[in-house]
DNA sequence: ACAAAAGTGTTGTCAATACACCCATGT
DNA sequence: ACATGGGTGTATTGACAACACTTTTGT
């Protein structure tokens, strides 16, 4: 007997950092009462990380820079009444675009990471709940993508993913503070990705200051694909 | 218009340890000239971990024991020819099953996970080819798979696994040594696993001596569900 | 203008920790 | 032969102090 045919969409995690806080895209399809995550369907013979890289380019314009990765694929009942088929989910770590994003897919969103995760802890705490919380299962992913996020800028040089190509040493370590939640020792920090063979490599320039303080090194990142020895959050 | 359905299936890397050696296993269905992964086709409705749980079980008859997790996604045209819709792949680890494998799907085969990695490595080296090689989309899910294994090792009490439920620290270490290819110095090991909270728990007696020296302390696998700071690999 | 203060990035020091390597002992 | 216990030197890391360069502020 023929197999048993399934719908299959690819969903994005898109994460970036904006004024210090690590935000996720959601979108907000006019006819749903929830946000939820970019995506769509894919065709059988579509070749998955391509399908990823196509909504990426849709959404945000980009192409070349930043990471894209495959996360997780969540199938079954799981996703809520109405909903079948699995999604494969893919992770998305890109800079902060420039000023609003020239979305081609309707209205979307950045919404910071740490007030998803707030969404659905029903009763204590949270005073009111948001005109558009986020569907329970798309919750569920961005989880996943920012843990996913988290842990790898411990042991892989993606954190800079999150800047532009060229960046200070400071920019890089806010990367990690934000997805941390935690204040790293500038000196530290600096003697730690620089005594890591390609990490970062030194440009000789530095930043022509901007809003005061001593002018910083710039640098752009390495070829290193992982970090030997990691760089270890304290506890977890 | 409708989304496009697909044919979804579920894929195994059954992983355990075998004579010292990591090995993975396989099938061999008649009709066909390679080996594959053990998997089936899954429903659209069907949660994906519950449906790797049942091959899990109709391939080995264990339920509880060891660990499953979901590995990765595979789709499109990568596959190769006649192949269509995508893999969820699955892995598996596993303790020494007693003696043959209890098989109720056919005929299937322990092997050596660095067998499996020269396959396909056309001309250098390789004198003769194996009379069944495994299929190219399943060699890189095999080696996707034992990589995800030989990382989780440095950094979750998962080597537990892939011994029985009572077992000794020179066990423990034997499936560090098999997975990374390396050799550890036991006394370091013996210190490292022991202050790391929550990976084993001694259980106060000893084995009876097995093939001559000082009878080992027997432990069984903690509560702890990560490892800081990680066990690390020297070099990758 | 000039000097002082504050902000930011870089360099240096020291102690605590973790780890590799080795030796010794018990069964 | 193998498991276990202990010791030592080296490398990495955390905490903190000191310095360098720039903008801002006050007189």
């Amino acid at each position: 007997m023929p197999p048993p045919a399934v719908a299959v969409s690819v969903d994005l995690v898109l994460l970036t950092l904006r004024a210090g806080r690590l935000c996720v895209l959601l979108t907000g399809r006019p006819d749903a009462e929830v946000w939820t995550l970019p995506g769509g369907f894919v065709d059988g013979d579509e070749d998955l990380d391509r399908a990823a890289a196509r909504q990426l380019t849709r959404l945000t314009g980009v192409t070349s820079t930043g990471h894209l990765e495959q996360l997780r694929t969540y199938g079954g009942p799981h996703r809520g009444p109405r909903v079948s088929g699995v999604s494969v989910a893919y992770l998305a770590l890109l800079p902060d675009l420039p000023g609003t994003v020239p979305s081609q897919a309707g209205p979307v969103w950045w919404r910071p990471v740490d007030e998803v995760e707030l969404d659905g802890d029903a009763g204590t705490g949270r005073s009111r709940r948001s005109e558009q919380d986020l569907a329970p299962d798309h919750r569920r992913i961005v989880a996943d993508g920012v843990e996913r996020a988290r842990a790898k800028l411990e042991y892989t040089p993606l954190a800079a993913a999150f800047c532009e190509d060229e960046f200070t040493l400071a920019d890089l370590r806010r990367v990690y503070e934000a997805a941390w939640g935690v204040a790293l020792d500038p000196p530290n920090f600096r003697r730690k990705v620089l005594s890591t063979p390609g990490f970062v490599v030194a440009l000789g320039r530095r930043t022509s200051t901007r809003g005061g303080g001593r002018p910083a090194e710039l640098y752009r990142r390495g070829m290193a694909t992982a970090l030997h020895p990691p760089l270890l959050r304290r506890s977890v």
